[in-house]
DNA sequence: CTAAATTTTAGACTCTTACCAAATCCGAAA
DNA sequence: TTTCGGATTTGGTAAGAGTCTAAAATTTAG
């Protein structure tokens, strides 16, 4: 597993790129513009700088496709997504408050830090927004897990 | 009170009103950039924008000085870096830690989350980074405070 | 095979943060 | 009181992120 630390991309295109990894497969440049409502262009801008950093492969005209590398780091944006939720709701947030402010806030949180959370909220495996998947995370031996 | 967002002023902006706040009395320019690493001009340029917006009055060669509005802001930026902290905390992070996140972390959290969060840790009166204010906590009746 | 739709390119703008260099101001020493 | 020097402000420049419009390029459907 790469060592990202959560930094690597902004926070608007971490947005695209989740999104791009929740499609699945090719992702056409309008969708993406249509979805976050901005001009294609900037989605092309944006997406031809995520290609650039090695996440996701750009073929002019066709559309995008996530990487191995981009498929690792978009599943840790998912988890770190959901654990932030989680903690959200813990306060007393509905889930879709939680995940809109976890949308929010997200992008300041390292991987250190969504790890600890997650071990301190014994490595659950949901949360308000879907599954907290822990193939990966280094703080999670599978005895650990919460049922 | 003021109806703060959170949102008011940049990050680095509110570090800076948070900084004036907690020196007392007048601000130079000087002690500011040196505070935060940065040339003069451009402390200069951040205080002229700060005080455009109303939060401190500017003497030109003179220093800073808060005002009510600035004091009232910084009182619920400080609050809330607090309360940041305070949740930080409760998942293992050691006080400096959970400052040092806290930091990160709190110019995304708007005010209601701020005072959801606190109320629903019970209106705390400390936190590792010091006293937490309710003064002009608007979920904060008296009695609901803790301890 | 051409016209419409999609996508990219190019250029420009905003915002935030930052720097340097030059001009300006203030105060203290003489 | 005059002047020198340190403190401060001004004005110009830069970089990074995100955005847009308009025009060019490519693909695709009729």
């Amino acid at each position: 597993m790469q060592e990202f630390t959560g930094d690597e991309l902004s926070s608007r295109k971490a947005e695209f790129l989740k999104y791009i990894h929740m499609q699945g497969n090719v992702v056409k440049t309008t969708e993406i513009a249509a979805h976050f409502s901005v001009a294609p262009s900037t989605a092309t801008k944006a997406l031809g700088e995520i290609a650039k950093a090695g996440y996701i492969e750009h073929t002019p005209y066709h559309g995008v496709k996530m990487t191995t590398l981009g498929t690792d780091y978009a599943r840790f944006l998912i988890r770190r997504h959901r654990i932030v939720a989680l903690v959200l709701s813990r306060y007393g947030l509905e889930p879709d408050e939680a995940c809109r402010e976890a949308k929010k806030i997200e992008q300041c949180i390292s991987r250190d830090l969504t790890n600890r959370m997650c071990m301190s909220l014994g490595h659950p495996m949901m949360s308000g927004c879907g599954e907290i998947e822990h193939d990966h995370c280094c703080c999670c031996p599978a005895g650990d897990r919460q049922g």
